[in-house]
RNA sequence: GGUGCCAUCGUCUAGUGGUUAGGACAACGGGUUUUCAUCCCGUAAACGGGAGUUCAAUUCUCCCUGGCACUACCA
């Protein structure tokens, strides 16, 4: 059976890259109908962060990518292979590297720190790769003996065998490597810790890990670790290592340069399902001559294969993101409003001609009126998380954001963020009344405010048909384009260039608040 | 410096020994629309360079260049 594994480290928060990894062992997993384990390499003492661990899980778990064996978040076990967390298994570490140097694999190394600095210092200025001369490996049995009962610290070294390393991976083919000139590699510190390279192999091999699938910035380490898997004697798994997320600049994806924290896009609002789409599609594709972009999980599960996956690098691009988080959205949002209006209205007809824009036609404006007012929470509740507490209880709210419906799908903190406009007039330039491109400038943009705020003040049915009556009348008697009228108005009334339909914010500012708004752009002009 | 990996539009990518090198995001233009957006239509945009193999190379081989990763008692 295939068993993959995702092994981070508790230094922080699950990044963009992190998820990427763990989402393709997840995948290539279930492709397989095998298993998905979580690994907590936390061997290095000094770089492990309180929580850390409880983050990572409860983060993945949000994204759906749980894992099948080991650990959960409260502690107790799920299956039998025990807690996979590396602090808790140093003595099982010890027994092999001991191993090792009964086989003559390995040997402890009794150099100062000092000693090694001098070292490759003295290669470097030779030009000479900075690597460990083996004196330790050299030492006849008294000497070591000496020492360790003087309880001189040591450490235990890989003896690296002096042959070429070749081996197959699964997304980039053959790749070999010149043993003779790879590090004597540290398997256990001087504190008694394991170093990566060992709890790595010794891990795989107990968790019977069949497929190690991890970032590219591993491959120059696989023969370390396969050295190590011949050294116990043991097969090593299958190999694949992914192409690295990077930053624009083509350099590996660092928090220096924007956010790469799982944990702040699921803060910002991104979709689940967004963020799994845009990460899946990174550095890998469903292969030839298909089209279809969006995927559930469930759908990837299916479709996931290794040899669709791409060799280069992928720069992080957030555009991308959005986009995707939008078609979710629109997922979503259509997944709900469907059943909404058949539910208010059983012989709804629904008119999906213009593709992703269906028109609801109920059979009386009651439904209608109840289908806007439902539609308009879930707006809202999409909003809600960008609004101002304030705006929560105002139930004129919801009506509006039904007109910016799109917009809020594409970019909902956007659209929150300009909804102060019904509260307050935002304080804008006289400039904003004109429009070039629609011909309009100042002493048409006041003679069309006039004209609208004359014949406004005369209505005593404020309502949207009635004011949208109003409207549409000065256009024909002005001969010119609907735009020409709406388009100064719009903006005296909201002082944005972007912002609701112009009848629906006059009908919910009310007639007085309306005029006072368009008395004020007059005053500008 | 050494070792390794990689190289198709700005970005994510498809693709083949013979293709008008395809799609998506972004950009731009036009149309619909009460603005923006949505929607529809369209434009621009790529095989890093040089040899070789071949009738034919973006595709195969080699070299160069470039980018990146690794080169810790970090993972």
């Amino acid at each position: 059976m295939v068993r993959t594994r995702f092994a981070p480290s508790p230094t922080g928060y699950l990044h963009v890259g992190g998820l990427r990894t763990a989402l393709y062992c997840y995948l290539f997993a279930k492709k397989n109908k095998g298993n998905f384990l979580l690994r907590i390499e936390d061997t290095d003492q000094e770089r492990f962060v309180e929580g850390a661990v409880e983050n990572l899980i409860k983060t993945l778990s949000w994204i759906r990518l749980d894992h099948d064996e080991g650990p959960l978040l409260d502690g107790s076990e799920k299956g039998e292979f025990g807690p996979y967390t590396q602090s808790k298994r140093t003595e099982i570490y010890k027994k092999h590297a001991d191993e090792l140097i009964e086989k003559g694999h390995a040997y402890r190394c009794f150099c100062t720190k000092e000693r090694l600095e001098e070292m490759h210092n003295a290669q470097e200025k030779n030009k000479l790769p900075p690597m460990y001369d083996r004196t330790c490996a050299k030492l006849p049995q008294s000497k070591i003996e000496e020492k360790l009962a003087s309880n001189t610290p040591f450490v235990i070294r890989q003896k690296m065998p002096y042959e070429l390393i070749k081996f197959k991976d699964l997304v980039r083919g053959n790749v070999q490597f010149d043993g003779k000139i790879i590090d004597d590699q540290v398997l256990i510190k001087s504190d008694g810790f394991p170093t990566y390279h060992l709890a790595n192999v010794v891990d795989d091999h107990s968790m019977q890990i069949t497929h190690v699938i991890r970032g590219e910035e591993w491959l120059p380490s696989t023969p370390k670790h396969i050295a190590l898997y011949k050294a116990f004697g043991w097969e090593h798994p299958e190999f694949a290592h992914l192409p690295l997320l990077l930053n624009s600049d083509k350099s590996k994806l660092s928090k220096r340069q924007g956010d790469v924290s799982v944990e702040s896009y699921i803060e910002k609002g991104y979709l689940k399902e967004a963020i799994i789409n845009f990460a899946a599609f990174l550095g890998w594709n469903p292969g030839s001559g298909e089209e279809k972009e969006i995927f559930t999980l469930e759908e990837l599960e299916e479709v996931f294969s290794i040899e669709h996956i791409h060799k280069a690098g992928a720069i992080f691009n957030i555009e991308k993101l959005d986009w995707f988080n939008w078609r979710w959205q629109k997922e979503i949002f259509n997944k709900k409003i469907f059943p909404l209006a058949k539910e208010i209205d059983e012989k709804v007809e629904i008119d999906l001609s213009r593709k992703d824009q269906p028109k609801f036609a109920f059979t009386s404006s009651d439904k209608e009126e109840k289908f806007i007012e439902e539609k308009g929470k879930i707006l809202l509740e999409i909003c809600k998380k960008y609004l101002d507490k304030k705006y929560l209880s105002d139930k004129n709210i919801s009506k509006m954001l039904v007109t910016v419906e799109e917009k809020i799908l594409r970019d909902a903190k956007e659209v929150s963020s300009q909804i102060d406009f019904y509260f307050t007039l935002p304080n804008y330039s006289k400039e904003l009344l004109t429009n070039e491109k629609m011909g309009v400038d100042f002493s048409w943009a006041k003679k069309s405010i006039e004209e609208a705020q004359k014949n406004l003040e005369k209505l005593d049915n404020w309502n949207i048909p009635e004011i949208k009556d109003v409207l549409t009348k000065i256009v024909e008697r002005l001969e010119c384009k609907n735009g020409q009228v709406f388009w100064p108005l719009r903006a005296a009334l909201s002082g944005l260039d972007f912002s609701p339909g112009v009848f629906e914010i006059m009908y919910t500012l009310g007639k007085e608040k309306s005029l006072q708004r368009i008395k004020k752009a007059l005053e500008k002009l």
